[in-house]
DNA sequence: TTAGGTGCAAATCTTTTGCAGAAAG
DNA sequence: CTTTCTGCAAAAGATTTGCACCTAA
């Protein structure tokens, strides 16, 4: 996690950009949730326990100036607000969600299923992509799994 | 055209709401910008031609209504406002889109390219979709063709 | 006559911005 | 010192809502 920090510190200061308590708190929020999709409130009420005199404006900065380094990504599904959600090495590019549309869980898989896709919309659709999105609306295994248990016990 | 305003109507009907003036005025422009991806701040400007004394509001509340139906499709692609989309029968499920980061164009693929990966879905998450979004960031065709020209041109 | 609709204005909610002071190099 | 950053409060934008009136079965 240190040597995460490290690096995001670098990323900033290789841009002139400095790494200040807030910013380390918010930063840090984030590797502590990397599984969720956190609205810029929700970090705010996170960052408060860690540096209560942070202030909301702080953290809408912070989150975008990370995703101008390309450090966070900004999504959006939809409910409102934006998400936003780090962005490891490995993840980049290769990120799709499953959304669930009956408990609103977000869930991630990591799969490369798309390069294909792209060489055919280079070739096709003379289409040079940078970045992708990929989500999928129904209902999540948890959902599924609880179903089925439900109509098993013949409720 | 009419064709499909009178089944829109019946959709309306068999829930119990009516095709109001302003209701079919907003289905129309719809229909006469079904290449675009209208906000409902350009729908209603556009109403405004067929229907002045519209307001913002109903727009709003018809685009939302119309939405639930799914009749359209409300989306968003990060810029801050959502935007409408005609949903119709044969692009249902397969309508993805190439968003250009230069021009900030949206253009539309009608190709069913997930099916396969929603089958596996199905198989190695037990996650059972019902709908998806599919959506590539990148350099639209007209970009490229114009900076191909521009450096042909020796410039 | 009754439920659904509408326009308007006010309210709400998220996000951005101006500014004066604080921190860091 | 000078640039970057921060907190606060105000502003901006998009969307929703309350309300009194309207309209069609």
């Amino acid at each position: 996690m240190e040597a995460r920090i490290d690096k995001i510190k670098q990323q900033l200061q290789s841009q002139g950009y400095k790494l200040t308590p807030q910013r380390e708190a918010t930063v840090r929020v984030l590797l502590e949730n990397e599984e969720d999709h956190l609205s810029a409130e929700d970090v705010f009420m996170l960052v408060k326990d860690k540096a209560p005199e942070i202030g909301l404006a702080t953290v809408y900065r912070t989150l975008e100036l990370l995703s101008e380094l390309h450090v966070v990504e900004k999504m959006n599904f939809g409910d409102g607000v934006a998400r936003y959600d780090l962005r490891s090495d490995s993840a980049y590019h290769h990120h799709h969600h499953l959304i669930c549309v009956k408990c609103g869980a977000v869930d991630e898989i990591m799969e490369d299923w798309l390069t294909p896709l792209e060489e055919r919309l280079a070739v096709e659709y003379n289409f040079k992509v940078h970045d992708h999105r990929l989500d999928f609306q129904g209902i999540c295994h948890r959902c599924n799994e609880k179903e089925a248990k439900e109509s098993a016990d013949g409720k």
